[in-house]
DNA sequence: CGCTGCATTGAAATATCTCAATCAATGTGG
DNA sequence: CCACATTGATTGAGATATTTCAATGCAGCG
């Protein structure tokens, strides 16, 4: 079931069989991209949210010098642009990381279920807010940690996710980013990145990095040297749907 | 009417006098807090989320090492916790700069209203994705601006957002942050902010800064030294609450 | 074999931090 | 009114962090 992981990565709770089938029921059509694709470019008015079956995406802006600024990975289970449902537009463009399956909601479909049910537009509303919530711990990050650090903390939060949602073997972080994307997305040049991972490598946190693929070998101590802890992740306890009740 | 502010800076759009009406009646008392006060603590369980009238508060997290990050900064028009009606609690702390005014909605009372008005809860829902979309453009501006055009954006954006709800008399900025809070928000060191200041002070983008007061002499060069344009503080364009049909 | 894309290394140039001191305004007690 | 303490802004200078440019290594691929 596509929702699955949805509940798994981003609500942690169940909600009812016949929730989930209102949702499933909604899509209207399932997509896949080829890698580094673009798929949405910011500005542009939009009509569908989409759901991350499989793969990983990229939330970027493109700098009038050309350098691209990472603000978000995307990981099965998100919903990429479900902001777009109330915004319209994007503030940033979307692309693929991975051969991604999409699965799409229109905005119509969305309105008819929320009509149907409050509880499902909470649902949707608190899984926007863990973005914002990312975003912060994020700004965090970025203000607070150096560089090293600022990658052990992307490199955490990554394990923690797809640990979350069952993709996590312990070992390698399957997500083939590049070194340039850890640069984009921590605000450092290419080389110092390089750098970094060859740091993290000395004090054995690492393994390998080669052609995309990273070993963790001690994730506690990349946590710790980030000071990461994954609380942000989930909205500091999980979603409680029964406390947002209906009056 | 204490919506006021509200529909300018967030929603830049009329709701109906009976849905606002239907918000004013939400308020359970309005209270009063000193500058610089703790307000809310993070991982504290929340009741309640407040709109901020008169005032702004920081939205921060206390380093281990003691170093205070700010995340954001609430101008009067901000529900300054709506996420907390939907996390339960902050991932951050809540305090206050100067003193502030703020109206208290409790979560029942919230939910009650969404119960009556998916509108007004789209309403809600919009308004803090736009701290997503302010969160996502201070990354941006955290990953590729050097700590001199990070301070000129941070300037620009809280310019144009006092602008937005009518509290910028096109000179000095109203809001007394000391250069402690700059660098805290920058993510800089008070020293080096410091020269930052100097150098904007030397190409006539400011003019003083002493005792919190900051005149704007050139908001334009800020704006173009930051590439700063305001399209993310409304979400690319307004709210179109229309759009968003009920099926 | 000779590309091409990505990772790695070296070294000089900048940006930023840290520590320490000074300055300016303001407030407080005598 | 003066002496002094306090807070915030400013300056100097050496230490680190990070960038930039340029080159090299390394693997897959036609």
């Amino acid at each position: 079931m596509i929702t699955e992981l949805f509940l798994k990565g981003r609500l942690r709770q169940e909600l009812s069989a016949a929730e989930k089938s209102v949702i499933e029921q909604s899509i209207s059509r399932t997509i896949t991209l080829g890698p580094r694709e673009t798929f949405i470019d910011a500005g542009q008015r939009l009509e569908n949210s989409y759901y991350l079956v499989e793969g990983q995406m990229l939330r970027y802006v493109d700098d009038p010098r050309g350098v691209r600024q990472l603000v978000h990975i995307s990981v099965p289970g998100d919903f990429v642009d479900l902001h777009g449902y109330a915004m319209k537009r994007l503030d940033h463009d979307l692309g693929t990381l991975t051969e991604c399956t999409l699965a799409e909601f229109p905005h119509e479909a969305l309105s008819a279920m929320f009509a149907g049910s409050a509880r499902l537009m909470r649902a949707m509303w608190f899984s926007t807010l863990l973005d914002a919530s990312m975003h912060r711990e994020w700004i965090r990050a970025l203000n607070g940690l150096n560089s090293e650090a600022r990658l052990a903390h992307l490199i955490a939060e990554l394990v923690e996710r797809m640990r979350l949602i069952g993709r996590f073997d312990g070992r390698a972080l399957p997500i083939p980013l590049l070194q340039r994307d850890y640069a984009n997305a921590c605000g450092v040049s290419e080389v110092h990145c390089n750098r970094c991972f060859s740091n993290l490598r000395a004090r054995g946190l690492i393994t390998i990095s080669r052609g995309g693929r990273l070993e963790v070998s001690d994730i506690e101590g990349l946590q710790q040297m980030a000071g990461f802890t994954g609380s942000y992740l989930y909205g500091g306890s999980s979603l409680d749907l029964d406390v947002m009740q209906d009056a």
